[in-house]
DNA sequence: TCATAATAACTGTATATACAGCCTTTTGAA
DNA sequence: TTCAAAAGGCTGTATATACAGTTATTATGA
């Protein structure tokens, strides 16, 4: 028989509550960036591929715990507003993703933007506080492998 | 100009970590629920339903932080699964949840195995350390309002 | 060398998510 | 009492996400 204290148990699953979090959150950055017409995932997108430079989708993939298949759907949206561009690899079968200038340039606009949602968690929750969190959110990740 | 210092702050995101995270968090919990069919969203949506038992999607969707719409088509699938169903409440607007004996049996089969993947977070990370974070995932849900 | 493995990326399909806007019902104030 | 505002929920549309399966290219071992 299914007993209430089975399911009040499920209250403090992780994945409920990481993804309950990560609801509010990304509506608070999204919020903050709506003026650029970026998404939060898409400032993630455009800056690990600045970070990078010239990076495939399967590095992007490892680097963001990201499906490949989710990466070439986003980055296609990404490329219709001609945000990011491709070329060929040595490789045949690999793409190298870089920025475009007009990617550069929303970025230049969505930044200070992102700092300011940013600023408001850091500081509410506290430096020190914050940066542990980070650490515990990668420990919790690498649990996973 | 774009420099690779302000790329490299956003790193730190917030939003982007914590999404990072959960990706990889439901990825694990889904696959270890990958015979039951539900996934790890939908469970937590018929855990919830079971607890508050008879509830309206706006209550829900205070509880989980969910969009109402999301609600709408995330119920619509379970009610296709006969898991759920929904009577008219008092109020003519208003619609009232609750779990069908097809629900509460999948339940049954399902909470075992979320136990196993709960189980691997929580003894991976320590009790301690486990509900620390869930305290933390929580202050920082309660920033964003 | 050649057949097979592995690698890189893409397509089909499905769920999760939310914003804008809409309809219906209820509430509340003039 | 009546009408505007609020509440509850839904549809249209769009992005995010991933699994299964496919195609094309490269690497590898007999």
């Amino acid at each position: 028989m299914l007993q209430t204290a089975d399911l009040a148990r499920v209250r403090r699953c992780a994945c409920g509550n990481i993804r309950r979090t990560t609801r509010a959150l990304t509506q608070y950055y999204d919020d903050k960036l709506k003026s650029t017409g970026l998404h939060t995932t898409q400032l993630t997108l455009l800056v690990n591929i600045g970070l990078e430079a010239s990076v495939t989708i399967t590095q992007l993939a490892e680097l963001l715990l990201i499906d490949q298949t989710t990466l070439t759907r986003n980055l296609k949206l990404l490329k219709a507003q001609e945000l990011v561009e491709s070329i060929a690899g040595h490789d045949q079968r690999t793409r190298l993703w870089t920025l475009t200038d007009k990617g550069k340039a929303i970025l230049e606009v969505a930044l200070p933007l992102w700092q300011e949602a940013q600023a408001h968690i850091v500081e509410g929750m506290g430096k020190e506080r914050y940066y542990s969190l980070l650490k515990e959110l990668s420990a919790l990740a690498a649990l996973t492998e």
